[in-house]
DNA sequence: TTCTTTTTATCACGGGCGTGATACATTGGT
DNA sequence: ACCAATGTATCACGCCCGTGATAAAAAGAA
């Protein structure tokens, strides 16, 4: 017989309760009391979970971060493999991949809306201070390492330097981020796919490492 | 004889407490009490100034954007006549205009802290939204004219879509902004121009209108 | 001077916050 | 049945907040 209340799955009630309420009314909102009403919890239970609010906002940041972590690691795993990969499709996978980090439907865009406020508050927040310097470089980090293998494969234009190559695209997927959710009617999914195909198309070589040209689109 | 007060000096000494507050401590402890200390005055004359606390935020957050437009402004005055400049110096002068936008020195830097903790503020704050709006637009606006200027003198990269492109570097300078401001240990102020400077040598020719090839660097 | 306006300084109120402490209810094992 | 552990629900305290009201001080004009 299962116990009646899962202390794990509560926890993550009551995330998701965090997360509704910093979508909706920021995450300066996010008070134990506001957190606990958007639950349906008293807030004593949910002070029964979390030792206290600082932990509460930590366990959210965390778990959103995992989240995001795990869609990718999905995706990677879905991924054909890249060593019998021709260009076109190699190039189709890192397309994939990093559309997979904008804010293209609406869980998406929540996601990266919690994202940007805890983000943007741990820079005088110290409490989330460590995981948001963790979150930035992991992000870097993927960027980097898939333009480096685009540069080992020859999929990278030559001339180009992965690594600044890599601080422009961090900066690029961050901004089209930011700009998409603070602005959404100004900037839409597909001006996101756009602006971030386009970034891809010019720094990737369009033909086939086999020699095949696949000019156009 | 000067009066002692000039009303209009106080309010822009009481926006530059808010500004250092926000920078300091973020915006959510920018309060009446916090700044007036912040100021050096007493939360009653601050109250005096401003309506109220909201009044002091809307002020605050037009007085950060006017000042940017400022400097903006100032710098397209100092530039010379484009009707007569060479190719290369029309790029010289994109160039420095764009990264007048990026958080290089410590002004600049607190500027675009207050600009992102403002901007992010009013996506849950309707008091700060039509502001915020009206800002974001003008930011992009400036980038697809000046890349439509561009694009008219053959500076473009011929296939480029000035819209496309304005939404590509929109997002490019907000998200260099961004990480900047976030990790500045992750993101000097070089690899922030070396990143643009990059950008830019993607998307424009870079030989001179008049012929001369300039090629390679 | 005297009077009016401007500026500075306090007080008090209601409200939201995190949190410690505590009581009550429910559960699951013995 | 009993009990210990777990979960729920409140109360109270101190803190900070914005704000209305009001007093006190300073400045400038008559």
């Amino acid at each position: 017989m299962p116990k009646l209340v899962d202390p794990a799955a509560r926890r993550l009630e009551v995330v998701d309760a965090v997360f509704r309420v910093v979508v909706r009314d920021g995450l300066a909102q996010a008070s134990l009391r506001n957190v606990a009403d958007e639950a349906g919890l008293n807030i004593g239970s949910v002070r029964h979970y979390f030792a206290g609010h600082q932990e509460l906002m930590l366990f959210a940041m965390r778990s959103m971060l995992d989240r995001v972590s795990h869609r990718l690691a999905r995706h990677i795993e879905e991924a054909p493999d890249l060593a019998t990969a021709s260009g076109a499709e190699r190039r189709a996978v890192m397309d994939g991949l990093l559309c997979e980090l904008l804010p293209l439907d609406d869980v998406r865009r929540a996601e990266v809306t919690v994202f940007v406020e805890f983000m943007t508050a741990a820079r005088t927040d110290s409490a989330l201070g460590d995981l948001a310097r963790e979150a930035a470089e992991g992000s870097r980090g993927l960027i980097t390492r898939i333009l480096y293998r685009l540069s080992a494969r020859g999929d990278l234009r030559p001339g180009l330097d992965p690594d600044t190559e890599a601080v422009r695209l961090w900066g690029l997927i961050d901004g089209l981020c930011l700009n998409s959710v603070l602005h959404p009617d100004l900037l839409s999914p597909d001006a996101c796919v756009t602006a971030l195909r386009g970034h891809l198309a010019q720094i990737t070589t369009d033909s086939d490492a086999d020699g095949h040209s696949t000019r156009g689109r």
